[in-house]
RNA sequence: GGACAAGUGGGUGAGUGGCUGAAACCACAUCCCUGCUAAGGAUGCGUAGGGGUAACCCUACCGAGAGUUCGAAUCUCUCCUUGUCCA
């Protein structure tokens, strides 16, 4: 959530920030006006509070000293509609804010580039070359299934479209690179974390899923409980409400999980293969800093996870996501997209944001700064997505008869 | 799944209707004192929101929500969590 007081004092820059990432500047001024109104009814229902606790007050005094209490407790009563209707005001007037607030995007970092969508965003830089080959290079789909690693149609038999299952050195490649992961991340001194595959609703308020993308979610029929659509949700909100030491912060954590996405309005995208697919394994870096400490933590993870297809020797760039690309809850995003010879192109593989306050401010982590008690900043970024990481592996490594070489790296977790 | 019990501030823990935002102790912070030795003393010490130039004042919060009452940590109901016993 934004920060409504900063909206308040500084509406102009807040506004015009917000404005580069799409939000319609009438919703803004709705927003602001609304936040009036509840300070308003606030201080109404308070000053009407204040009086029927001084006269309760008084009601104890004059029982002690036996006193008439009739002509008070009318007063009293009288007071006690007038307070009811008052808090009625300030609870509506709450939750339309809150329907508001909710909703509004995290204001982008001024360096972000302006941009519509994904070709506006802007390279950093370019890392290893990609292979060139003396034959046509296969698509992933092709040589998965020709090497007997994945099929497509035991996951349509199982669940449905965009679903797969892995076998023999496919579904042992995913451990491997699992667990390679993990360790990489782990040497990086980030804690590896297993945590619930299932979270509820406050969770996914808490990190900006909710209550805007819930149709991308998969819930638990009659139940408060979701499918995490990523590792961040459940190792943000492992810090939901708490109050950190100063000393306990930079906290970096590592975990792997299953993801579990709807895919709603990716109909027709990347329908073949594993790009996009309902369930994929990813591992997660999360951090959480303090503000003057979060831009330093987010270069590490960018190199952190690009490091990692360093060092399986997969060529990849890195790009500055543009405003229009940006995501819900974040400020600031770098994508790391890895080469694929078959499609010819860079893919995202790994997404590392900074969402700032954003999400410590929705799911209230702060920590303390001497004696005050401040929001931290949270980070994520994946390191990496296991099934993208094949699908590069796959195809970068393949040979003309349609073999592939596992990276060195992965031997060890291979009993190679 | 059933029965019973419990859920209070960083921790232990008191508190069964008003003088309790909450005793006491511990921890912590600042200051003071001191050669009789892991000492003593003083003060401070929850969170969120709002008002005031400020001293300060107001509102809410004792697992969550609803209710009874002029007034609830304290009574009632529902839920959640934990513990113990049973299946």
């Amino acid at each position: 959530m934004i920060d409504l007081k900063l909206l308040q004092k500084d509406f102009e820059s807040v506004s015009a920030k917000l404005i580069r990432k799409g939000v319609d500047l009438a919703l803004l001024e709705q927003l602001k006006e609304k936040n009036e109104e509840l300070k308003q009814a606030k201080v109404n229902f308070e000053t009407l509070q204040a009086h029927q606790n001084a006269m309760s007050k008084e009601f104890g005094i004059y029982k002690r000293e036996g006193k008439d209490i009739s002509e008070l407790k009318a007063r009293v009563d009288a007071n006690k509609i007038v307070i009811a209707e008052a808090l009625d005001i300030q609870r509506i007037k709450q939750e339309e804010l809150e329907n508001i607030a909710m909703a509004i995007p995290n204001i982008p970092d001024d360096d972000v580039p302006d941009g519509e969508d994904e070709d506006d965003n802007v390279e950093i830089k370019k890392v290893l070359t990609p292979p060139s080959f003396d034959f046509e290079p296969k698509e992933h789909w092709e040589l998965a299934e020709q090497n007997g690693w994945i099929d497509f149609e035991d996951g349509v038999k199982l669940a449905g479209s965009r679903f797969s299952v892995s076998y023999g050195m496919g579904a042992k490649l995913e451990r491997a690179l699992i667990n390679f992961m993990l360790n990489f991340n782990a040497q990086r001194g980030y804690t590896e974390v297993s945590v619930p595959h299932l979270v509820n609703k406050r969770a996914l308020e808490g990190t900006g899923q909710l209550p805007k993308f819930a149709d991308d979610l998969y819930k638990m029929q009659g139940l408060d409980l979701y499918l995490i659509p990523t590792a961040e949700v459940p190792l943000t909100n492992l810090f939901q409400d708490e109050i950190i030491p100063e000393d306990k912060l930079p906290i970096k954590m590592t975990g792997y999980t299953s993801c579990f996405r709807k895919e709603a309005g990716a109909a027709g995208r990347d329908t073949r293969g594993m790009i996009r697919q309902h369930q994929f394994h990813k591992v997660e870096l999360v951090s959480i800093t303090k503000p003057q400490e979060s831009d330093k933590m987010f270069d590490e993870m960018v190199s952190c996870a690009s490091d990692i297809l360093t060092a399986l020797k997969l060529p990849h760039r890195l790009v500055t996501l543009c405003t229009g690309d940006l995501g819900f809850g974040a400020a600031k995003t770098v994508d790391i997209e890895v080469w694929l010879p078959g499609q010819n192109c860079y893919r995202e593989i790994s997404s590392i944001s900074n969402t700032r306050d954003f999400q410590a401010r929705r799911a209230k982590i702060r920590y303390k700064d001497g004696k005050k008690n401040n929001l931290v900043n949270t980070l994520n970024g994946s390191s990496l997505a296991v099934g993208r990481t094949m699908v590069a592996i796959m195809e970068n490594f393949q040979q003309e008869n349609g073999d592939i070489k596992i990276p060195e790296v992965l031997h060890p977790y291979l009993g190679m």
